[in-house]
DNA sequence: GTTTGCTCCTCTAGTTATTAGAGCATGTAA
DNA sequence: TTACATGCTCTAATAACTAGAGGAGCAAAC
């Protein structure tokens, strides 16, 4: 079980090292064993564990969502609904936003298409933005 | 040039009681009149205020980018050259965030899809999540 | 053998955009 | 007049880090 530095630790798995003493300080890493001089010492488990963490991170998944799933993870028995049920609300809100990014794109690209390239009085970004009556996603 | 309370704001704004009192503290909004009791009074050009920063909030804008809005705004015989180049960095940004966004919905569905629902170590949320090679979308 | 430079340590404070609460004053309706 | 809502200021909390101060340890070059 060859253990590794910090430095070393956040190079392979991609979380930067204050991120990595983060992590330890809420708990969603288990303390590091330490060198003489009082330096962390990370295992493979470590290792998997921060990879995990990142994965979920890129994924968009929050903290807490990502504490429960590594609860998960500790006792394999439990069934996997709360696991299914943390990904699928997560699908609800990339899905939600997806929607909400999509109308604002059409919006932007509108304003951009709309300004005259004249001076503010007459310059659509922000008229658009000022007059909710103008805007034209439907959702608010 | 009928001027409401900071509640009523609220409500005409969809903007929370303490958020106006944010963006006032921050500088976003000018600092309203008050009545002999010292309570802030808004009037119509606040409400628009207002209404042109929750709207730029909800289509993504950060409070600096909707400041130099506002002082675009404030002054109009500028070029609206600065709020088009503003708008375009965001149409940048939202498309970026779009992308990504599609890529994460594909491998959710596919997570969630792979869920034989049996047991945590049969699980393929959390297995796609801790096994790396299993991810599909290969941008890291 | 010591100096250079990198990595590590802890601790505190900063970031963004709010939100929450304490403790008190004021306005409105029954 | 007695509730109860709404307002005020101030401080502190939230998420998820990031940055910096001030100091110690380690490896290699000179």
């Amino acid at each position: 079980m060859n253990e590794v530095s910090i430095g070393n630790a956040a190079r392979i798995s991609g979380v930067k090292v204050p991120t990595i003493r983060f992590y330890e300080e809420i708990g969603l890493l288990p303390r590091p064993a330490r060198t003489n001089a009082n330096r962390r010492l990370f295992a493979d488990s470590d290792l998997r564990r921060l990879a995990f963490i990142r994965h979920c991170r890129e994924l968009g998944f929050e903290l807490d969502a990502i504490r429960a799933l590594l609860k998960l993870q500790d006792n394999p028995k439990e069934p996997c609904e709360a696991a299914d049920a943390i990904a699928k609300e997560r699908l609800g809100e990339v899905e939600r936003r997806l929607r909400s990014l999509k109308a604002l794109q059409k919006e932007l690209k509108r304003m951009i298409d709309g300004c005259s390239h004249g001076h503010v009085s007459q310059c659509r970004v922000i008229e658009v933005l000022a007059n909710h009556s103008k805007c034209m996603h439907d959702n608010h």
